[in-house]
DNA sequence: CCACTAACGCAATGATCTTTGCGTTAGAGT
DNA sequence: ACTCTAACGCAAAGATCATTGCGTTAGTGG
């Protein structure tokens, strides 16, 4: 039989990559939101091809950032939760500050709400949030944390205020990294 | 003489909030980044004129925002700051879901930086924040908070995981409002 | 009440985006 | 190797955005 399947081999892919890393390109440098002609012209391929593809500039934002999995932050190790938290948390406001970054939280705040969509940035977060929770089980495990501590939640303690600040309030998230790992720490029902 | 001054005063006046209405009005249509045809139309003026007066979408929303005063969330005083704070976070959940506030909040993490904007921005976020400041002086009144607590940053970590999840992670920003408060005041060095 | 003019409306223009038909190309299946 | 066809490129056509010149209107100041 021919199939009625897609065709995601070869050409398509190699259309695929040449467009998202055109976009990609385009944030860094300093573009918010380019036209998908802007893309297109910049990969090399034909607009149209977007347009039958990805229809806006945010739904192919959403594809890239599933397909780029380079937008990760390194998770440190130091020997003790709260320094591993302020690390990971400078290094966190440091990677927001990032054009490439920006443009792609701001795609994804955008984005239409379709049910897929909902589906890959519900996977795209629960993976970050799960290799951050290492930090967390290392606490847990060093007597730092009680063993019941909710990681999740307190891993959006310390990330929601960062956000915030680089996508809304404009301030710098990096000066109160301390005083926020200070206050969850403190809160957090520590054991020592 | 005749005057160098503006005209702010009359047809201008009317132009003016028909245009902010109109704006406001299709960002509860759900219309994330209307274009200055859009709202022209809706608003029933001509579209030169906002584009002569604003020149972007991005300029029109930062003046909008500053002459709607109207976006705020009622300060609670139930006594205590724990259940002030819970009120006021689940009020702030349910204002954040609504369109015109999603609209609002959206396009004030989209728009492009200008120096005007940041100002606005600034402003608008100073005020809210000033509000709702009185809820922590309340608490160190009472005795509950330490009387050099940090009000804005105490703030700050309240509302920043409510919008972190309206605007990003997509969960229920209501679920762990309890969670939060109880985290914050237990770390916030109570003296109670 | 009259003169002045900032701001407006209208309409033409050019730029850019978006859609669509059609022929072509290159993987996929046999 | 051969056939099939999804996806692509090209280019035309239409839609929408953005700019600009010019006449008109309605507050402003005397």
């Amino acid at each position: 039989m021919k199939s009625t399947g897609s065709r995601p081999g070869g050409r398509s892919a190699r259309v695929r990559q040449a467009v998202f890393a055109a976009a990609l390109a385009l944030l860094d440098d300093g573009q918010v939101e380019p036209s998908l002609p802007e893309v297109a012209e910049r990969a090399g391929v034909a607009s149209s091809s977007l347009y039958r593809r990805w229809g806006s500039w945010e739904n192919l934002m959403a594809e890239a950032l599933l397909d780029q999995s380079e937008v990760n932050i390194p998770v440190p190790d130091t020997g003790a939760l709260r320094s591993d938290l302020i690390e990971f948390a400078e290094a966190l406001a440091t990677f927001l500050a990032a054009p490439r970054v920006v443009g792609l939280v701001r795609a994804l705040a955008v984005v239409e709400r379709t049910p897929e969509l909902d589906r890959a940035r519900t996977q795209f977060w629960d993976e970050r949030f799960r290799l951050a929770s290492v930090m967390v089980e290392r606490g847990i495990e060093r007597g730092e944390l009680a063993a019941d501590t909710d990681a999740r939640f307190l891993l959006e303690m310390v990330v929601a205020p960062l956000h915030l600040r680089q996508s809304l309030l404009g301030g710098d998230p990096a000066a109160m990294i301390h005083q926020q790992v200070d206050l969850i720490l403190n809160g957090s029902g520590r054991t020592q």
